[in-house]
DNA sequence: CCTATATGCAACTATTTGGTTGCATGTTGT
DNA sequence: ACAACATGCAACCAAATAGTTGCATATAGG
């Protein structure tokens, strides 16, 4: 189970707050990011830093400042291993329906 | 940013297979499941106490053993939150294509 | 040029997590 | 009744995580 990574870059209040964030701006500097999320500013960083590993976010240096981007792939991907979880089991229930009712 | 548990839960290789184990059977003991796992039963037990905490599977005690059933909910919503975030997105680089267009 | 700004890096600490072992307890089948 | 089985609980340990502070460094703007 490889895929652990992605949910556990996303299981943390800060860090889904900094996705949230990212989602309805196109760009943010990490400065801006790490600002009111009542952790210190390399606390934050530290917690960027998370998503970075798990490629959820994408950095490009500019100038003194250093650019946040959003990459949904990876999302995607967790999205969809949850949904083939839900398939299978709703697969199940109607197998056990089915054979309740022969 | 409640949200973040449901992912942590989902954070960690044995507990994603034991969700999977659990998609493919209608239910399975703790026993059951706990075998197989690379880890002791009581390590085991662990994982699966987080999940059940998270409220993504359910216990139900049966004379001296316990059945493990999985409850999709949880997984509804973890899902629902991404996809939220990844629509968020897709708006964002829709507004910033027709600004560029125009 | 010089100051303020944006950021990085390292050391340190407290807490949480993931795992173990050992032992206790209720349940079942013979 | 009793042995085997399914499970729970507690103590313990190592490693990872979340956070801090302090200091260094490069860039931008007046």
């Amino acid at each position: 189970m490889l895929e652990a990574e992605i949910y556990k870059a996303l299981g943390d209040p800060i860090r889904l707050e900094i996705l949230q964030r990212l989602s309805t701006r196109s760009a943010y500097t990490i400065g801006e990011l790490s600002a009111n999320l009542g952790v210190s500013r390399q606390g934050a960083r530290k917690q960027l830093q998370v998503l970075v590993q798990a490629n959820v976010v994408h950095l490009a240096q500019n100038g003194r400042e250093t650019l946040v981007t959003l990459d949904t792939t990876a999302l995607q991907l967790a999205r969809s291993f949850i949904a083939r979880i839900e398939s299978q089991w709703e697969q199940r229930l109607e197998a056990l329906k089915n054979f309740v009712e022969e």
